[in-house]
DNA sequence: GTCTTTTTTAGAACTATTCTAAATTTGCTA
DNA sequence: TAGCAAATTTAGAATAGTTCTAAAAAAGAC
């Protein structure tokens, strides 16, 4: 856990808003402002592949980064662009109603959902 | 609907297997030699924003296109690359089990599964 | 403290996709 | 059918998020 991994987990931890590497990057800059771009591609690819920050993707957007560690899904909010996490209710096993091929192993479940909120 | 249209919905209905812009240019190929990978994005955004056709994205690989309208999602197979169609068990409504926000409205929703068959 | 390995850094490179602008095609109306 | 306007196609340039490269710095082992 080098100076910069540090920075780059605690921006995640600080505001749960599911930011790109670009906006990491300028948050992280505010606590050591010597910090490069391809540091923070490199953090978030240590932080990613360790399990402890999940990589967002929606659409062909930049990719996104949480560290909610709880198995949820992600609404996108078209009118406004935000990301907000979506827990799914006790017990569910989505996967349960699914007509999944035979012998499917199932490594990893990604939800996305796009909408708006009405009023 | 002109040629280049007709042809890249053609390639998309003969093999259902996701095939990426560059792959479809190569089968467009074999129909209609003077067509140019530009068209073929251009025709399959008109097919994908007349819901004829739908761009799956997963992961931040190049999209696919998928000519099932029925609603789906989609496997993964981490081994051979293949994406699979995944449908949901008859009268499964997915949000029914989501602790979505206050007011949500769906527009959309996407399910991504990874994960290999075995055996 | 020295040596080895890992990480960081700046900048170049990469690549899927989009943009540009000219040529072609399409579809309408005469 | 001919003429015209609008839409589409095309080749190639541009874009942008991300990855790669190689040198410098930092970390970790002994
Ligand atoms: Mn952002
Ligand atoms: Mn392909
Ligand atoms: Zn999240
Ligand atoms: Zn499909």
């Amino acid at each position: 856990m080098t100076k910069q991994r540090k920075v780059v987990y605690d921006v995640l931890l600080e505001e749960r808003d599911h930011p790109t590497a670009q906006t990491i990057f300028e948050r992280a800059q505010n606590e050591l402002s010597s910090v490069s771009l391809a540091t923070i591609y490199n953090c978030l690819d240590a932080l990613v592949s360790h399990d402890v920050v999940k990589q967002v993707n929606i659409d062909r957007e930049p990719s996104r980064y949480c560290a909610n560690l709880c198995e949820h899904g992600h609404f996108h909010d078209q009118s406004t662009g935000d990301i907000i996490d979506v827990k799914f209710k006790p017990d569910v096993d989505l996967t349960q109603f699914l007509d999944l091929p035979q012998g499917a192993v199932i490594e990893n479940l990604e939800l996305n959902i796009k909408g708006f909120l009405k009023q």
